[in-house]
DNA sequence: ACGCTTTTGACAGGCTCTGACACGACCTGC
DNA sequence: GCAGGTCGTGTCAGAGCCTGTCAAAAGCGT
């Protein structure tokens, strides 16, 4: 039942709000729901899984952002949209994303597993750099390249966490206006790898 | 004892890759040096410890590092040597770090934890470059500034632990080449937060 | 109503981590 | 020499997370 694991996820968040989230045992939320421990192992293998249950079809979206790129415009930008398309979402449905990250924010183990969400996200940029360059996903451009892009995001994620009227979006474009010098190094007919520092950027 | 402690360490180290992390047991662990679980969890806090002694010295030499920034180079230069100490460091006893960094890598609750490293590191990197510059530590430039920094060594490390025949320090300065250009955001005297990027494009 | 599948509950067990208490070794000052 | 402190360690107990297994119950098509 998707209804039970809405209230399930609704009554963990209150309960982690209101007694943290260690001193929280999964029996009191499934009590709350009226289910058993047991049950709830079932719908989240993990006390933390709830409150990543989003996260995971958040990525499915950006994939396909990047899937429907035709190659038409620069890679940079694709990621920029891509990228302001997840920060959207992030900030989306505030009242309760906003309870849910003051939740992880201040528990190390679920900061960690938030970060590592991140992660999966830069290897699914990279892969896409590497796509578009024709080089390899794990090569260095489109690793690096992938990796500032999801700290752009994580940057204005964190920015917004702390300053609620910070508009995320608009976090994730300066970012991405700061990093654009690179994009040079990121042109498809470009020297690339080619570390030499004067390598003219306004081609 | 110091003893005990680097014999716990070793012998994790072993037992975790024979049998993976989540197979080993803190009981093992513990009789394999001779001592009772008890006291593995005075030595460490929670199992995975173990694995993250080092890490903190590592930090605090960066801190040390940027602390001895006279201010006479750019920022970037200053933060790419930090960067390149870390890898070094991270390289350096490669025997051991290899293995740790082999059961890290494929435990996902590791590498999380591993992350959350790295952002600590963020942090400080951030924190100097605001120094250098004059503002805020959450402040957009320096947080993003960090964040890539940072992010230049993961990847860097990333691609090390993939194939060890990579130099971690070159990659690292590879990195650095390659971020260089968003230099000019970050020097003392620019209007730095200025998006106009002379980058015809965007949005 | 009959089976089939899905959902749920109850019980059992293993593991991690913490707290309380005891024992011995090793100082230290009287 | 000896009382008292501390430090490292062991033992025991307990809470909590997670998993496996089995059985009951609730949908659901026929």
């Amino acid at each position: 039942m998707q209804a039970a694991r809405d209230a399930l996820v609704e009554a963990a968040l209150e309960l982690f709000l209101e007694h943290g989230f260690d001193a929280t045992s999964v029996e009191q939320i499934a009590d709350r729901v009226g289910v058993s421990a047991r049950t709830f192992h079932r719908y989240f293998p993990a006390k933390d899984d709830v409150l990543f249950v989003d996260a995971a079809e958040r990525h499915e979206h950006a994939a396909a952002l990047l899937a429907a790129d035709d190659g038409s415009r620069p890679v940079l930008d694709v990621l920029c949209e891509a990228a302001a398309d997840l920060a959207a979402r992030l900030g989306g449905d505030a009242r309760r994303q906003a309870r849910r990250q003051r939740v992880i924010e201040d528990n190390a183990r679920l900061r960690a597993r938030s970060l590592r969400a991140t992660e999966e996200l830069a290897d699914l940029f990279a892969a896409h750099v590497a796509r578009r360059l024709g080089r390899g996903p794990a090569d260095r451009v489109p690793r690096l390249v992938g990796t500032w892009a999801v700290g752009t995001i994580r940057v204005a994620h964190r920015r917004w966490l702390a300053d609620p009227d910070v508009d995320m979006v608009a976090e994730v474009r300066a970012g991405f206006e700061l990093l654009a010098d690179v994009e040079a190094a990121t042109a498809e007919d470009s020297p690339m790898a080619a570390p030499a520092a004067g390598s003219g950027r306004a081609e």
